[in-house]
DNA sequence: ATCGTTACGTAACGATTGGTATGAAATATG
DNA sequence: CATATTTCATACCAATCGTTACGTAACGAT
């Protein structure tokens, strides 16, 4: 009974999700998401709650619509191919749209307002100049036979500046100096292959 | 010419610099910024200028400061010497100080106001569940022959969960998928070590 | 002692934030 | 057709954001 609903619930929700996408939670305001949902701000309000509320729905839809390739992942023959498709999966995903690249998840507290944009850019600048003195130093290795003749400096620079980045997000996220140095190590390491039980 | 200042202007960027660590740029509010540096705010305002030449400033003493590690590791040896160093350089930067874990480039971006701490929270649940299956994945793995009997399951998990999330990151950053598949590939193979030219 | 200059604390600025009160409009049911 | 109920859009709320006038106080130079 009563007036119906004008708009469409799931819509506004996809809408939503990618203004959350490209700017992160707190640096969507109310005016970005009424605009791109094409709905009034009590609208979303009597639909999806607050603020926080409509992030969860949005996170939620964003688990099941964007990260479907891990469970998928998980169902693989082998533990290489499960990592494999884990990590090829998330460079897939994190450069599928070029309005909104990246993850939700990290996005959602890594973004900001359009004003931060040039601190942003100064950040990314920053790591962008001490990657490339580690590439340079990487390029000296390989020339002096430090490094064998096959690899590729700029891959291994940006390696390790992406493993350290992820470090950054784990320390954030809680994580315990004895586990990060062992993921560190592993960065180190080889992957461990076993004997394919298949074959 | 003129009154003097009557605070150190060192002092200040430090307190400044921890908040921003702690907070993130746009989470930091000149109440805090002022509160931590004992300052009031257009004192702030006449030292550094207005809040993203204040973050510059800050960014540039952790550069000097607390990343020193990294122009310390390009003077190692060995190139796989350069990369343990920084890894395990960034691994004890971030989590020196449990007030303020992470990076705060890092942090800079994504960290944010106190209100956003339980929407912060339910990504770190959320990403700790997907964690959760693919360890479970991987411990099936290796009792399944899988994975040889010295992996360590939860810490392959958490390695590749740290990729992603760097990946995550540097995609955030504008990097190519050329570039992040490379290095997806990289977290999958071998580090590699040629043979140490001074033996 | 006076003047120019600079820093100080108070107090306010306009803009924007997340969140609502409100009354008209639209539907299903009686 | 009348009524109960729900949604709609407008308009507003208090709070906070980054930023700045403003008058006073403290200095060096004359």
């Amino acid at each position: 009974m009563g007036r119906p609903r004008a708009f469409d619930v799931d819509e506004a929700l996809d809408a939503v999700l990618c203004v959350f996408w490209r700017k992160g939670y707190e640096g969507a305001s109310y005016a970005d998401l009424t605009e791109a949902a094409g709905v009034e701000r009590p609208a979303l309000y009597s639909a999806f709650g607050n603020k926080e509320a409509l992030f969860r729905r949005a996170l939620a839809r964003y688990y099941e619509r964007y990260l479907d390739f891990i469970p998928q992942a998980l169902q693989l023959a082998t533990a290489r191919e499960v990592a494999a498709h884990i990590l090829h999966g998330a460079v897939d995903l994190n450069t599928r749209y070029a309005e909104h690249t990246g993850c939700l998840g990290i996005n959602g507290v890594l973004a900001g307002t359009d004003e931060a944009e040039p601190v942003r850019q100064a950040l990314i600048d920053a790591r962008s100049a001490g990657e490339a003195q580690l590439r340079d130093r990487l390029e000296r290795a390989k020339a002096e036979g430090d490094l064998p003749a096959s690899a590729r400096p700029e891959v291994l620079a940006a390696f390790l500046m992406t493993v350290s980045h992820g470090i950054a997000v784990q320390a954030k996220a809680g994580f315990s100096r004895e586990k990060l140095s062992a993921i560190a190590e592993q960065a180190l390491a080889t992957w461990p292959v076993g004997q394919d039980p298949a074959r």
